[in-house]
DNA sequence: AACTCGTGGCA
DNA sequence: TTGCCAAGAGT
């Protein structure tokens, strides 16, 4: 055995993989606020924001929850109203809603702190095995692996997995290079190297291999696959969907209906209206679809627009309308629906899913400019998420 | 084991 | 414009 003293130059130079990645991350790392101390809620709030999120996505909404949630007691105590707004333009809105179930649960049960225990961790809604990986060991530094969609795509290029992603063995091969890399005592920084890595260099489409740390050892560089690594799982189609909804106005206020509490969009509010059954104009069709679901007979419908949107699995065009009705009188309205006439002035408390807040901005924008188009207008999407003010719209 | 669950950035 | 993609979890 060879003394260490007899080569210091080996000592000093990263000669492991994750080294390597280590010194890169030293140098490359982005500058995050949950990295400012790595305070376990702000690291847990953190990743959850970040599922299927981007980072320039999720930076403004999670500094203004950190505003108005500072810590778990505080959104353990929050109305999901709150929540569910705060989260608004987000998507996948369980999200938000299992944040507030697992800190009440750590409020409840476990002092009122995020847990250190992978398993504790995992038990929580809302906490995967990636999930739970990552608090492990971005906020308490140990060793667990947090094998993302960036962690599997370096992976895959790094070992050059032909198994296509999303399948058992991809993720056996993943897992198995993420324990087997894991430099034990620096998992934090590992990971979090491993996520900078993937979303500033091996990008998803064209890498920038010049500037990868690793590509001398990337199999996938070298048999110049890296373009073909990971492999996609198949695609599925893109159904288009017509849709439609009204702005019913009456006496300044404006009628809107809460979602059920389990499905798309759960607990959100929205403008009534729905699908266009098929083989009629989308003016008709909400007028048959308000008959229907809410017992009320619209009058004239003056068009706010068209909003295209889209979703993974669908294409839809929704169709936006304004009815000045002076005196509709609800019948009986089915599957007991929470309905509720909200103030113009308020309609910003409410979350909405992102098609509807375009929506109501199209429509306060008509009140503002009374403006009027022969053809339905495009209704752009806004840049930014609405900011957010006092809730509690029930009583207004 | 496949689906479902949203949305905005980006080329 | 269209399609792809993103720090996954729940069922």
């Amino acid at each position: 055995m060879v003394s260490k003293d007899i080569l210091p130059n080996r000592e000093k130079e990263p000669d492991t993989l994750s080294e390597e990645l280590l010194a890169w991350f030293a140098a490359n790392s982005r500058k995050l606020p949950w990295r400012i101390g790595y305070i376990p809620y702000q690291v847990w709030i953190s990743e959850i924001m970040l599922q299927q999120t981007q980072v320039k996505t999720m930076l403004a909404y999670y500094d203004r929850w950190m505003v108005r949630f500072p810590d778990i007691a505080s959104i353990a105590q929050a109305p999901e109203d709150d929540v569910l707004r705060l989260w608004e333009g987000l998507g996948y809105y369980a999200r938000a809603r299992n944040i507030q179930k697992a800190a009440r649960i750590m409020v409840s049960d476990l002092g009122g702190k995020v847990p250190r225990d992978f398993d504790v961790l995992r038990s929580l809604p809302g906490i995967g095995r990636y999930t739970a990986g990552a608090i492990m060991s971005i906020a308490f530094n140990a060793d667990y692996p947090a094998a993302d969609a960036n962690a599997g795509r370096i992976f895959a290029r790094l070992g050059d997995i032909a198994h296509p992603s999303g399948s058992k063995e991809f993720c056996d091969s993943v897992d198995r290079m993420a324990w087997q890399l894991l430099p034990r005592g620096r998992s934090r920084d590992f990971n979090q190297a491993l996520m900078d890595l993937g979303s500033l260099v091996c990008l998803a489409k064209e890498p920038l291999c010049v500037q990868c740390p690793i590509s001398g050892r990337c199999e996938a560089l070298y048999k110049g696959f890296t373009g073909l690594r990971p492999v996609k799982a198949g695609k599925k189609a893109v159904i288009q969907i017509a849709r439609a909804a009204v702005v019913m106005v009456r006496k300044g206020k404006v009628l809107i209906r809460r979602r059920p509490g389990t499905g798309l969009m759960a607990h959100l509010w929205e403008l009534p209206g729905g699908d266009v059954p098929s083989g009629m104009s989308p003016q008709k069709g909400v007028g048959r679809l308000w008959e229907d679901e809410l017992g009320i007979r619209l009058g004239p419908l003056e068009s706010l627009g068209v909003i295209k949107h889209s979703h993974t699995a669908f294409r839809v065009e929704l169709h936006a309308f304004l009815c000045n009705d002076p005196n509709p009188l609800p019948r009986a309205v089915k599957n007991a629906q929470q309905l509720q006439w909200v103030a113009i002035a308020e309609l910003e408390k409410p979350a909405f899913p992102s098609a509807h807040r375009r929506i109501i901005r199209a429509f306060l924008e008509r009140l503002r400019c009374a403006s009027q188009a022969d053809s339905p207008v495009a209704i752009p999407k806004a840049k930014k998420p609405l900011p957010v003010s006092t809730q509690d719209f029930s009583n207004a």
